[in-house]
DNA sequence: GAATTAATAGAATAAACGTTCTAAATATTT
DNA sequence: AAATATTTAGAACGTTTATTCTATTAATTC
């Protein structure tokens, strides 16, 4: 390869290119390359190389086998990306405006803009609204449940999704009841009260999780509620009661935040389970 | 001066305060900090002297005079500086966790804000590191869809019901292959050329998602991909393909970014099918 | 203007650097 | 299954690195 790339994008588009054709401690590299461009820009040898799991010597095969007479050669164009390209987060904004107009859509900003920041806002809303004491409570539940139910339709079911996914991942016995074959009943009739349940249930607070949250109540099944107001008809019913306000763009609601509580949960759960085993 | 300044800006005050005070040589140090930022970033002491026009020992005696141990103790702050305009994301995310050490917050900080912060991070990233162009044609491929299919398992399935139930409240069809019953291969055997299917697959890249992107390529579906690495084994088949770095907070990772793609490509639509109506 | 203090440049040093070369290991071909 | 080619890790290399220490120079004080 005698005319090495002379931008950044340049080398990674030819990298990404002869990737399946590199060897394994190559792809390696070449992987690391592509996923922390800013650690190559500034690391040396020694520590990139540790860091992407390969001998030092193998960073300056791979730079060679691009054409650069070695790896500082190679780094010099990620150092240069860096310098050249540092417009503030609200250049951007103003620079992708001004491509969408260009390329004769509205003017609007970015939509992922919006998002971000309208989620961001939010993310930080919860961070200050959540009572670290309400987590605990709820952490105190999850373990001490034999297993853990979890109630949420439509948006809200995306939540559900993600706590019987991450319940599951820590070896946690969890039942999501999704009603499959229109069988909420018979799912939710097995909750007994050394169970748990999470609920979660936003405006307009669908009949069916309000039923099985009903069947739990019935059996004295704990409830742990995540939802959008604090007069959300199944709060009164809850052990631990989250009120999560969701981010808005354009009349849709976001999710992050309800995600990011349940994701904190899981963690916060795993890490008592891992105390508790040393103990 | 015991306590060095901990950021760019910080240090930049207090050069710019003492500057008088300082000797002649030091002085001329000052000057071509406060002038050219980008060079100490990158350069070596050898060179920086050399371009300043002093003696290299120099700057580490500007250094110490500033509390710093040495020249590369300083130069630290303005790699930081450099990253934080085109912020790795892991890289923040290192720096936080770092000084929330250093700061003492000896007892576990709240997880909530470790995640919150984490996932702020990741959303930045997402903003800069999404390209205008690929929501465009993405958003075009879902216009022209006659019907959506969607596929994506484990953690990707808490996006793709999100997708799923997303592009049904706007009234478009769309289908979710979930494996109910194992039934993937008919699940996706009613796919056609004119419909669209957009997957979601991480790391370890699940071979029910491989096998359903497999028969779409085969039938001709346009495919768009949100994976999480450009090395994606689905990353060349695909139309258009999102790489998205999720935050990781102790080894669980993410799916904000993610789910604000997906929000963002569900009303990038919405918008888009409101246009076509009104002309 | 001599004495004292501060600031500087230069030489010295040890550690870290990127790189090269070679032997071992792995993969491929015969 | 043997032979060959490729890929790899390891050791050694000469440089360059940032830094320290010490004369020397410049500035300040008396």
């Amino acid at each position: 390869m005698p005319n090495p790339p002379k931008t950044l994008p340049e080398l990674m588009a030819v990298v990404t290119e002869q990737y399946a054709t590199l060897s394994k401690r190559l792809s390696q590299v070449a992987q690391y390359l592509l996923d922390n461009p800013d650690e190559i820009a500034f690391g040396t040898v020694a520590v990139i190389s540790k860091d992407a799991g390969v001998h030092p010597s193998t960073l300056v095969r791979f730079a060679n086998t691009f054409g650069y007479s070695g790896f500082s050669e190679m780094q010099g164009l990620f150092q240069q990306e860096l310098l050249q390209d540092t417009p503030s987060y609200q250049e951007r904004i103003r620079l992708s405006a001004q491509e969408m107009q260009e390329a004769g859509v509205a003017s609007e900003p970015h939509l992922l803009n919006q998002f971000v920041s309208a989620n961001t806002q939010a993310l930080e809303h919860l961070a200050q609204s959540v009572p670290l004491a309400d987590m605990e409570r709820a952490i105190d539940i999850l373990v001490n449940a034999k297993a853990t139910y979890i109630a949420g339709v439509r948006r809200a079911y995306v939540v559900s999704t993600y706590f019987s996914y991450a319940l599951q991942h820590i070896d946690r016995r969890a039942y999501l009841i999704d009603g499959v074959g229109g069988m909420y009943k018979e799912q939710a009739s097995t909750m007994m009260a050394e169970d748990a349940l999470i609920a979660i249930s936003f405006y307009p607070y669908a009949d069916e999780t309000q039923n099985v949250v009903a069947s739990a109540i019935d059996k004295k099944v704990p409830l742990i509620l995540i939802t959008d107001s604090a007069l959300s008809p199944l709060a009164s019913s809850a052990e631990v009661c989250f009120v999560v306000k969701e981010a808005e763009v354009h009349t849709f609601r976001s999710l992050s935040s309800s995600l990011c509580l349940a994701q904190s949960l899981s963690i916060g759960l795993a890490y008592r389970l891992e105390k508790q085993k040393k103990n």
